[in-house]
DNA sequence: CAAAAAATGATTGACGTCTATCAAATCAGG
DNA sequence: CCTGATTTGATAGACGTCAATCATTTTTTG
């Protein structure tokens, strides 16, 4: 059964096609009270119009961006990946993908990288952001233009994005402690926790959850401060290397930043029983690791799945639909016998396949 | 840049439209090499047929069907429930979703509704299977009709479906057995397993991925041999009641089938120290149970996402496209602190809304 | 009440594909 | 080279929407 057209809307309504049309689109020049009997008979018939037609008709193509930052971080690598694969299965509905490389996480970089998107003439844009104001104005000009834009992975100011796509790092945070607490099986111990800076929101918000929950629930254990290490692999090792030294009574290790090849060589390294090593993001290095015993979890986000999501949140609010209803994005824990087939191979495979 | 049309590729194939249509479309009567033109111009070009038009144009509606076991299992309320919301949010593309329901996880019921199916006019169904040979017969009768069939959390018989949406049920096992194993923190234990029936081929997975896991890894603890318990909450209470009084040097329980509802009331009744608990499946007592600290992990096989997967590939493969790479699906381990919200109140609140 | 402004109606040609029809061309076999 | 079969070409209407034009009606305003 093939729903109402908007013809049948028309006629019900009493007015004409014409008329119908400039409600449904928007077209202005209509009496308020032809719009009011338009808007009745598209609820009582249950109207929703045809995407397909619509986008057949005017030869849409979806014009589609992400701002991800620039640098050879593994994380990001792996966003970019999931972007080009996803697009490239995406080509068949008409929607065409670009991504722009912002220089480093600096305010400065984005706002440029924001006002250069402005020029470009896109329907939408998913930005892995930060929360400072100094963004506001070139996203409410992007904006203005008709833009829908979304926040990815690092939230943006919120009353300048329609929406954010990523994981709740209390939650994350959380979530580590309560496994390095169970790890405890209720005996005493150390925790030492490490950081790339405190100017990073989202490693902030890991380790408030990650006190929070062994504060409350495993008084047992004592949380010494984190280590700054600039996500610095060189930084991470060397304040291992020394850890592992001074402190041997160390019992659980958890880094909320990047950095872990330096943190996973200086455990590779060490004599004897290594403390209980807990990481953030599934990348090849992380994922060895946790093959070759060297770490003991994994917390990830998924940006397999966030990418998907950006996609699909992306066109519904270019088409004006509301997305449909999506489970909460939790961080997902990976030990070594849940990992999923490892993505870079998949990868060769595609490329090799084409 | 709009891609080539039909029209195109005829022209580039030095054919009629006519001939270029009959071929893409198999309608037949062509000669091989009008075939051979047209399929060199559709390589050269890179031609992909516009689906949206395509649809359009034959006014096409997906006429989708899940075929699911009948009963109260809270599991299944929870796949229905999101068959049921997706399906909702899908009528938008014009896929008309039904939702069969098999008596009990008999081979009868399941050959008999694969019959009823083949009268229906589908073009595909996601069937939750068994991998019995009585199966194959209804299966290649459906499928000789055009319609495309795909396992979904339980597998049919392989050369039957074209696509299996699930989890690897020993790395279920492997992955609880990891976690019991770390919960242990080097201390030795003893562990009590719980299973539905040794018939059920899922069961036997986990229960054998669990024994890998603790075999090789934590030699430590000792397996005692599995309960079964039919899957009944019942059961599971009065052998749990049983297991906490006769030895209460038990360390840790793992239920790889259903019923938990009574052995969460049995831990939550008894007295001390309870063992470490790992059951499967989010559903409502599960995660209540989680948060109330009852049991310390579910494992979770996500049918959301199992559910989104069968969409995905149903229209993929019944469009004759290839379905986009999909990472593997890994079952999820969820404690008290990365729940997601809960389903049962979005699903209430989704329907106030309506 | 006339003139200007605003709103409405009627209609048309895309968009790319499917499906069908009918005529014309090509081929095979004797 | 004729007959009949097979293969091709040409074309047209439909699918539902968008975007545009132009004529007509209704409303507002001075």
């Amino acid at each position: 059964m093939p729903g109402p057209t908007l013809s049948d809307v028309a006629q019900a309504a009493g007015v004409s096609y014409a008329t119908a049309d400039r409600v449904i689109n928007k077209r202005g020049n209509v009496a308020e009270k032809s719009i009011a009997k338009v808007q009745r008979a598209v609820a009582a018939l249950g109207y929703v119009r045809n995407v397909a037609a619509a986008n057949l008709s005017r030869s849409r193509v979806y014009r589609l961006a992400f701002l991800i930052p620039k640098g050879s971080n593994a994380f990001f690598n792996r966003i970019r990946d999931h972007i080009i694969t996803a697009a490239d299965h995406l080509s068949v509905e008409r929607i065409s993908v670009d991504i722009v490389e912002a220089s480093a996480f600096a305010v400065e970089g984005l706002q440029a990288s924001i006002a250069d998107l402005a020029q470009q003439d896109i329907d939408g844009v998913a930005i892995v952001g930060l929360q400072s104001a100094a963004l506001e104005e070139p996203l409410a000009a992007l904006r203005a233009q008709g833009v829908v834009v979304i926040g990815l992975v690092s939230d943006l100011p919120q009353a300048f994005r329609s929406a954010y796509i990523g994981i709740d790092n209390i939650v994350a945070g959380r979530t580590a402690a309560r496994m390095v607490g169970m790890a405890h099986a209720g005996r005493p111990g150390v925790i030492q926790t490490f950081a790339g800076s405190l100017d990073a929101r989202d490693h902030v918000e890991r380790l408030q959850g990650f006190a929070q929950v062994i504060g409350a629930d495993f008084p047992q254990l004592t949380l010494r401060d984190a280590i700054m290490t600039k996500d610095d692999p060189a930084v991470l090792m060397a304040q291992a290397d020394d850890l592992l030294m001074q402190h041997p009574g160390t019992t659980a290790l958890y880094n909320v930043g990047a950095g872990n090849s330096g943190l996973i060589r200086s455990i590779a390294g060490a004599a004897g029983q290594r403390p209980f090593c807990v990481v953030h993001e599934l990348v090849p290095h992380s994922r060895q690791a946790l093959i070759d015993g060297h770490i003991d979890l994994v917390i990830d986000q998924r940006p397999d799945v966030e990418i998907n999501r950006a996609f699909t949140v992306l066109r519904a609010l270019i088409d004006e639909r509301d997305p449909p209803p999506m489970p909460d994005l939790m961080p997902t824990i990976y030990v070594q016998d849940n990992l999923p087939a490892d993505p870079l191979n998949d990868l060769m495979k595609a490329k090799t396949h084409d």
